[in-house]
DNA sequence: GTCTATATCGGGATAGAC
DNA sequence: GTCTATCCCGATATAGAC
């Protein structure tokens, strides 16, 4: 790995581990085992390597996403998405920026970390799209809306168990999410939530 | 109001804003317009001010969500409560917090948030709990769960806020989320959700 | 490209007079 | 309780040699 990488590399860990602002080239420097002429040399500035950094979290994330869009049984794939593994205490990578005060104040740095969500947004859509034609939720539901529901779950899941020092709360409010959803399943006559095929009765 | 409020009462503000560790002992005289000797001599170090400043901003949270255990119909107090109006782009006062690195460290910083966070929680739960009892909500519904879901998306919303620029997906994840309530809801026969009384038949 | 040296500034206090 | 002065350190670079 060449230096240039090795700087995103590191600078991308820590900036999940510790935010933007906490983070100074000191500490990328000493974890990257970089010198100081190099790091200057490619990054002029500490934010020129905090967006490649940024870029860098992202693709990292939002591939992770693809299942959304799988093929498969939409719910089944809403559910695995909700309930990969994560690693609940540290947060989320990108969704952490926007609780920094100096990404916050830059539209530079802000800029990705709107795109990255809104990328995630229109792949949770497509999938509850799916969910609804397939009838697997009712036609009341909005899944504009509900995507961004079940995306705050996530993200508001991680506040949680970084409150408590936790992950408990993390689940839960996937799982009590993962009910609603259940339970607001259109279910005419019957309610066998074995079976997810879609038996024509 | 005297000096020490004052302090308090500005570095709550900018707690807010900043959070802890961006917001610095200086910019907190620079708006308090109080000087440095008084500073140091209410407040040994930074961070006591910061406990205090914290406390009160629970203590301004806190109270808000007491209708949750109102009197009323729970369905309708928790709706009343995930639509009372918010500044969905500064986001939580408290939240805020578990994002911030020094306060994540700090056992003695945090300790308050978990608290409050617990306290919060145990509101959901007892609201949901009549929501279950009054048949507004299925038996399959666990409250202490589905508390959790719905503090997460308060949480979770706030960071999609941020991050699009835009209080949009605040409101709109809170209007998926009473969506699904609302077709989670049982409804044994007919779905008439116009009349939220509980007629016999 | 990388190294070492140097510079400026603000953060987070401490000291002691009033 | 409040004021001014002072201190040390780390953040964020810049300079110029190798």
């Amino acid at each position: 790995m060449d230096t240039r990488q090795r700087l995103v590399e590191t600078m991308s860990e820590l900036m999940w581990e510790r935010g933007y602002a906490d983070t100074s080239p000191r500490d990328v420097r000493e974890r990257s085992g970089v010198g100081q002429g190099s790091l200057y040399h490619h990054f002029p500035t500490k934010r020129d390597l905090a967006v490649a950094a940024l870029e860098r979290n992202i693709d990292d994330v939002l591939p992770a996403s693809s299942g959304l869009e799988g093929p498969g049984d939409p719910i089944a794939r809403i559910e695995a998405y909700l309930t990969r593994p994560r690693d609940a205490l540290k947060g989320c990578k990108v969704g952490r920026m926007t609780q920094d005060p100096q990404v916050r104040e830059d539209p530079v740095l802000l800029a990705p970390v709107g795109r990255a969500f809104a990328a995630m947004h229109a792949r949770w859509v497509r999938a509850l799209r799916d969910a609804v034609a397939a009838g697997e939720l009712g036609p009341e539901i909005d899944p504009e809306r509900l995507a961004h529901t079940l995306m705050a779950v996530l993200q508001g899941g991680y506040v949680l168990a970084i409150a408590h020092q936790d992950r408990g709360p993390f689940d839960d409010a996937v799982a009590g999410a993962l009910d609603l959803l259940r339970a607001a399943a259109p279910a005419p006559s019957g309610t066998n939530r074995q079976n997810g095929t879609n038996s024509e009765e």
